[in-house]
Parts: C-alpha cells; structure tokens; sequence
DNA sequence: AACAACATATAAGAGCTCTGATGTTATGCG
DNA sequence: CGCATAACATCAGAGCTCTTATATGTTGTT
C-alpha cells in the first residue's frame, strides 16, 4: 500500500483502529504483542509460551503437564510440546516416576533458573510498556475485560 | 488441579485474574477467543485468520498477497499459506497476470461469498459477547488499548 | 478381585506464524 | 540500454496450538 493501494487503510486507522471489531483487535494486539516478546527474547532463543511455561514452573515446582495445561488454558498436548523444546533446550527437568506411576513432574535445572531470570528482566520492561499510557482506572477496565474474555466459557454461547 | 494440587489457583483467579500480567491475560484473551471463534467455525471447516483473510479481500477485492499481509499485519509468508489453504477450498481465486506481472490478484469466489455470509453471523454473534458486560467508558478505553498494543512499534523498544 | 471410569502422557495430522533464502518482475539511475 | 535495487511470491524449517486417537496407570464400584 505503501504505493499501490492509497485505499487500505494502515493498522490503527478507522475500521481498523478504534472502531473495528473488537476480535480483530484483540487478535492483532496479541500478536504484535507475541512477536515483541519473542524478539525480546531471540536472544536467548525463547518464545512467549516457553516463557509463560518457565515462570509457571518456577511458581508450581513439580507441576505435572496435566495441570500446567490446566493452569496455562492450553491442551495437554500442546504444552507436552512446549515441555518437551525445553527440556530438549535443557531448561527442565522430568522427574517420571513421583510415589504414584504416571505423572510426570516437572521443574526448573539450573540452566532453566539462570534463562528464567534474564528472560524476566526484558519481559517485565515489556510489560511497563503494556500499562504506559493507562489511568488506574482504564487499567482496570481493561484487565477486568481481559479476564472476562479469557474465562467465558465457550459452552455459554 | 480439580482435584491433586489446591494450591494452583484457576484461570481468573489471584495473580491469574484481575492482578497478573497484563502479557499474561492478554495471550490467554486472544487465546481462548480465537478458540470460540473457530469453534463456531468448525462446521465451516473454517478458522479465525482464514476468516480475517474473507473479510479483507471482501472488503478490497483484488487486493494482492503483500497487501493482505500488510492489512493484516502478518508476514508474507504467513497470508500465503492462508490463502493457499482458502485456494484449496474453492473460497477464492488468484487472478495472476494482472497487467503488470509479478502480482497475484486476489477475489472471494462464489462459494467464498457464501460461505463468508454464514461465518459473518456467527462471528458477529460472538462479537457482541465480548462488548457484553462493558459501559460505553469502558469499551472505549479497551478499544484504545488494543489498537495502541497492535501498534506499538515493535522498534520503540 | 475384576471391571468400568477417569487421568495422564504421547503421537499423528492440520493450520497458523515466524525467520531465512531464492527466484522473478519492476523501477530507477548511470 | 544495462545493471542495481526494491517489491512480490514462494519454498524450507521451526515452533505453537488444536483435534483425534492410543496406551498406560489410578480409582472406585460391584
């Protein structure tokens, strides 16, 4: 469009901006807000999910996948993939055989620690970036609505 | 959690609700969203970025690959394989040697229209939920938000 | 003790999304 | 005109996420 098409309009311009669909927002502010958080930590060779399960693990050591899929409103099989980059990364540690068979527990290695805690310094920058340019007010409108997006049960539709 | 480990809390709850991260809430939002979004799709074997990319060439016909990324904010590459799947489907078609030769022109066939009219209910059905339980103060404020995270250059940081 | 119900883990297959690389077409400047 | 640069499309590779399916282990009921 640059050139070409002076009729689309660019992100953040009418139908696209304040009066679009509230789900096309939603959607691209998440995915703009993903690739800022894995280019922060390309360094370190770390996605968003890789994070959110490496502070998740660090929070619940032991953790089983079942439960940090649970916790992290993933399937299982999806967080088994995510787990299983880490600990192929060397980040986690599977511990198989806790006193009952299946479960798997999962926790931090040293290696997981030391990432965790550089990735955390850039992530939380991010998220001081997130909260700029809101009132406590509008803050909380938002966080509120964002929870409420997140747990509606998609049986009530 | 259910049942083995009371000490994690659930979605929506403690630092996982009103008071996590904003990071946090607004992956599990998009999240959990774009997962009601193609549920109500799935009898239309359709998902939500296939959706996105119906409602833009509908809305720019002709548009080109690059431009739809741009609209989209999405990589080439990635608006390729979106439309290649819509292709597939019969949903469009590529009109390749426009007058100049590198540029592939992109329309909603016949069955693209069709099938985009019974998606366009349903979404919009959904679209009305998320504004649901919002005052007129408080939607505008999470409409800003959105488009100020969707646009924040990723540069600035 | 046996069987049914449920939970856990994992694999396969599909779609979305990125980065990086390649080839082709336009455009612009000597 | 010829070549460099830029834009477009596409391939390859990786990771995330879902669905469906399978195997194993735990628990509760009869």
């Amino acid at each position: 469009m640059r050139k070409g098409n002076p009729s689309i309009p660019s992100a953040g311009e009418g139908k696209r901006g304040e009066e679009g669909y509230l789900g096309y927002l939603l959607r691209q502010a998440a995915g703009a807000y993903r690739l800022k958080v894995e280019r922060a930590l390309d360094e370190f060779g770390v996605t968003q999910a890789q994070f959110a399960a490496l502070i998740m693990i660090s929070a619940y050591p032991g953790i089983s996948n079942a439960d940090l899929a649970r916790l992290a409103v993933l399937t299982p099989q999806t967080v088994s993939v995510i787990v299983g980059n880490l600990e192929k990364a060397g980040s986690l540690v599977r511990r198989p055989h806790a006193v009952h068979g299946r479960i798997q527990h999962l926790d931090l290695s040293d290696n997981g620690r030391a990432l965790l805690k550089k990735c955390r310094e850039r992530v939380y920058r991010l998220e001081g970036e997130l909260t700029a340019g809101l009132s406590a007010e509008e803050e909380r409108a938002v966080r509120l609505w964002l929870v409420a997006v997140a747990t509606a049960d998609a049986a009530q539709a």
